[in-house]
RNA sequence: GGAGAGAUGGCAGAGCGGUCGAAUGCGGCGGUCUUGAAAACCGUUGUCCCAAAAGGACCGGGGGUUCGAAUCCCUCUCUCUCCGCCA
């Protein structure tokens, strides 16, 4: 599995040299992730490196012995020392079976080097509070957004029921659960929706790409959901593609295998999607109208930054979510995750929720992280810095946003006492009317 | 889906099995000249491994032939052209 990218990617992952040179440190945070072996994955990481330098030393000097040897034989051939030639023949021979032997060994070292990696998640930024579950989490802001009324609120669901805008049924029968089909101004809600957020991302500086929804392999390994998140994603068998879990996978790929100009940095780019997300495992309440789908849509925000001011980036980001939340005139919070709720491949999430006000619950609708050079690392995505050499970049990403969430806490929160719905002030002029029902 | 052609450095484009990490042109960078710019001329200009030097790897991927392969063979992938089909 993937380890077409095991041979040119084993220097990367997560940096070798980092590992090496802070391994106390680094064992920590990432056991601070949940990894209960991370110790002896990383001794181990540690040796098979040792190892595996050793190896390439001999193999190097072997070669370039049999490299100096082969010439000769030019020569000799060409001065017609035919006995000389051909002693020369039998050494090289003989350093063939033995370069033939180390290179199998420097596989095999190899191969065990990046299973042992892959199992390693990022490393937490040391402001990642340590933690357990989604309760170790910190309430990093909250606004003061209040929603009251004076009669029992109705869950979104039953009011997409009521006025006809979105088709669970329908979806079921079309394709099946987690397919929802949104009808009349459910629709165009979508659509406001999805021009609202990419008009606020063109205005923060990201550039517009419509990328494809399938990917290939190479793709899903680069942005890190491949080996982990395999069974998550569709798959489309017959041509081996992949249907994208986010847009942060096609769009960050754009950058696998470039080296950047410094001057190029920060690279913004945003896009509206479609994602597909098999949840396989998901029951009950937590699937119930808008909260988990299978195909939902979404806005993403990705920048790939100089490490020097990442950290500046991913709040700047965050700041961006936020005013698009503000101007819903949504009550949220930003949620700085702990190290035991990131993601595999984060050294820095935070998450932003609306608050539901028929469900009473807060409901995530983006997560922006900081990958530093986890991602970077499998892209080989690399940027020339001042000294002309070159350095991994810092990748960064963030929902904004995500619609189903939205739309549930929009329809729950804004819903009246008749029964009618009020859009927000700001999705007007898309929607093209103010009120559903 | 049928037939053919091809894959070389940022791009374009050479490359008898050894002297090719790779000609040449363009672009980029530095310089001379100029009040400045352009032109012209000179120089420079791939990535990766090894702490570094020495050294090694890389001419789409993988395998093979050979003392020696960018160059020969096999295979996979991709791209292009023509035909068919079609939004």
């Amino acid at each position: 599995m993937c380890t077409f990218a095991a041979r040119k990617h084993i220097k990367y992952m997560l940096e070798i040299q980092r590992i090496r040179n802070h391994s106390a440190k680094v064992t920590e945070r990432i056991q601070a992730k949940g990894l209960k072996q991370a110790e002896e994955i990383i001794s181990e990481v540690i040796r098979l490196d040792d190892k595996r330098k050793e190896i390439l030393s001999n193999l190097e000097s072997l070669r370039a012995e049999n490299n100096r040897v082969a010439k000769t034989v030019g020569a000799l051939l060409a001065q017609g020392k035919k006995e000389e030639a051909e002693a020369a023949k039998t050494q090289t021979a003989e350093q063939k079976t033995q370069i033939k032997q180390l290179e199998e060994e420097l596989e095999t070292v190899l191969t065990a080097s990046y299973n042992q990696m892959v199992l390693l998640p990022n490393v937490p930024h040391d402001s990642v509070p340590v933690g357990k579950t989604p309760e170790d989490n910190v309430v990093a802001f909250q606004n003061d957004i209040k929603v009251t009324f004076d009669f029992t609120p109705v869950p979104h669901w039953e009011l997409a029921l009521k006025h006809d805008i979105i088709d669970w049924e329908l979806g079921v029968k079309i394709t099946g659960a987690g397919f929802p089909v949104y009808k009349g101004k459910g629709a165009i809600l979508q659509r406001a929706l999805i021009q609202f957020f990419l008009n606020e991302a063109n205005k923060a500086g990201y550039t517009e790409i419509q990328p494809p929804i399938f990917i290939n392999r190479q793709s899903g390994f680069g942005t890190g959901q491949l080996p982990d998140k395999d069974g998550q994603m569709y798959y489309i068998n017959e041509d081996e593609f992949y249907l994208i879990p986010t847009a942060e996978v096609p769009i960050t790929n754009i950058y696998r295998d470039v080296i950047l100009e410094s001057r190029e940095l920060p690279v913004k780019n945003c896009g509206y999607t479609p994602c597909f997300r098999r949840e396989a495992g998901s029951y009950g309440a937590h699937v119930r109208g808008l909260n988990r789908l299978h195909q939902f849509d979404k806005v993403e925000v990705v920048q790939i930054a100089n490490p020097e001011n990442s950290y500046a980036i991913l709040e700047e980001m965050c700041n961006h979510v936020m005013g698009l939340l503000d101007s819903l005139r949504l009550p949220y919070r930003k949620l700085l995750l702990c190290t035991g709720d990131m993601s595999f491949a984060s050294a820095k999430t935070f998450d932003m929720e609306v608050w539901s006000a028929a469900q009473e619950k807060w409901l995530e609708v983006s997560s922006v992280s900081n990958f530093e050079t986890f991602q970077a690392s499998r892209l080989k995505c690399r940027f020339r810095d001042e000294d002309k050499k070159t350095q991994l970049v810092h990748t960064l990403n963030g929902s904004a946003l995500a619609l189903p969430r939205i739309v549930a806490s929009l329809l729950e929160n804004n819903q009246q006492a008749d029964g009618s719905i009020l859009i927000p002030e700001v999705l007007r002029p898309y929607t093209g009317f103010d009120r559903i029902g």
